[in-house]
DNA sequence: TTGAATTGACTCGCGGGTAAGTTACCACGG
DNA sequence: CCGTGGTAACTTACCCGCGAGTCAATTCAA
């Protein structure tokens, strides 16, 4: 996995100097948020000094930014994928948080990081273009709902759709905290918890 | 409204400056959460220099413990009013949610306070004895939810008492990002969504 | 020798917190 | 009616630690 090291250089490629810091940094900045970490934590986690990682990244906000891609990256592209599996109604809810489960198994802090409240403000620009596309694909379902049920008004599609995005956070953050319980397991509660809500069984 | 100055005193008396600090500061905590509240800041939009501050409530800290508090026992107490009220299932939710939005109009800085995840390590013991009450009073109406379908799992009911105190937030913080809606307006609104959700008017 | 990788040892601003003084008001004695 | 001292409210000017960011070296492969 190591890259070739190219002429005139000690020590690590640069490539590779790279992917390390940022393995190092995604965690961090996903357990403790971007207010409240530290280059000089990160640096020292990394084995490394602080200005190395100055050298690679610019800034905080640079080393940041390179982390919330790569979370958000993963997160969205899951959510497309889950959406252009062509399920439908609670079945594509389902669909969407296993495969959530599944790409964060053992990646919590991807998570983390995608709703980090303490993001600095030059990724505001980032996570809308995020937020969009997902509240985009929360519309449609939810919209199919809402309709069904005769209520076309459009600040209640605009809330429920909140409201769904919430829940979905809630389900992934919860399962976030029990490290224990497998994509499997979690799935098959929020297949237990929906037929409780909806008061049928999903796959009917 | 002023109270009367003590004797040999100068300036403002001593429980209205007090009361003028909280009135800046907990709409300030509110807005920019703990971490980013600076007191020069508190201090320069009370108009007063920040050493009386320190003098008034001893720390950040202190006067951020004074507003979480103030906001901790508007909340709950809401809450726990409306659950003495005796309705169950939906209509205790719709009800629960409607004392919400009438306590917290005009003062949507309460709720951003009690939600700040920036808290300092402190007021953690504050916040876990309002979270289980609250945690409690949501378990209650989601047990006899999961009971109903047949669901005994614990773990399914930890889950869930999760989604739904998420639910409950998500549709009041909803709200305060809407500042032109009235509170009856967003209880209707609830009232839609609860109905298109579980397919039923609630009052049925 | 060259030059990229890397670091120890800084600077600097920001924000919590404080020491020491200043102001304004009141209670007295003359 | 006028000092004069006492006291509480209040402020100016500071300290100090922490963390972001930088610079002048130093190391090492080619």
């Amino acid at each position: 996995m190591t890259s070739v090291r190219r002429s005139g250089t000690k020590g690590v490629a640069r490539a590779d100097r790279e992917q390390q810091i940022l393995d190092v940094a995604g965690p961090i900045f996903g357990e403790h948020g971007f207010a409240a970490t530290s280059m000089a934590d990160v640096a020292q986690q990394a084995g490394i000094s602080k200005p190395l990682i100055y050298n690679y990244f610019g800034s905080k906000e640079g080393l940041h930014e390179r982390c919330l891609r790569l979370a958000l990256d993963l997160v969205l592209g899951e959510i497309e994928r889950s959406a252009d599996l062509g399920a439908v109604g609670l079945q594509r809810a389902l669909v969407t948080l296993d495969g959530m489960f599944r790409v964060l198994d053992g990646r919590a802090w991807v998570w983390a990081i995608a709703n980090d409240a303490t993001a600095p403000e030059g990724t505001a620009a980032l996570r809308d273009t995020y937020q969009q596309r997902l509240d985009g694909l929360a519309r449609e379902g939810v919209g199919e709902l809402l309709t069904l049920a005769g209520d076309d008004d459009a600040l209640d599609l605009d809330a429920m759709t909140a409201v769904w995005s919430d829940v979905f956070a809630s389900l992934v953050t919860w399962w976030c905290a029990h490290p224990g319980v497998t994509p499997d397991a979690m799935s098959a509660r929020c297949e237990r918890l929906f037929g409780a809500v909806f008061g049928f069984s999903p796959d009917a």
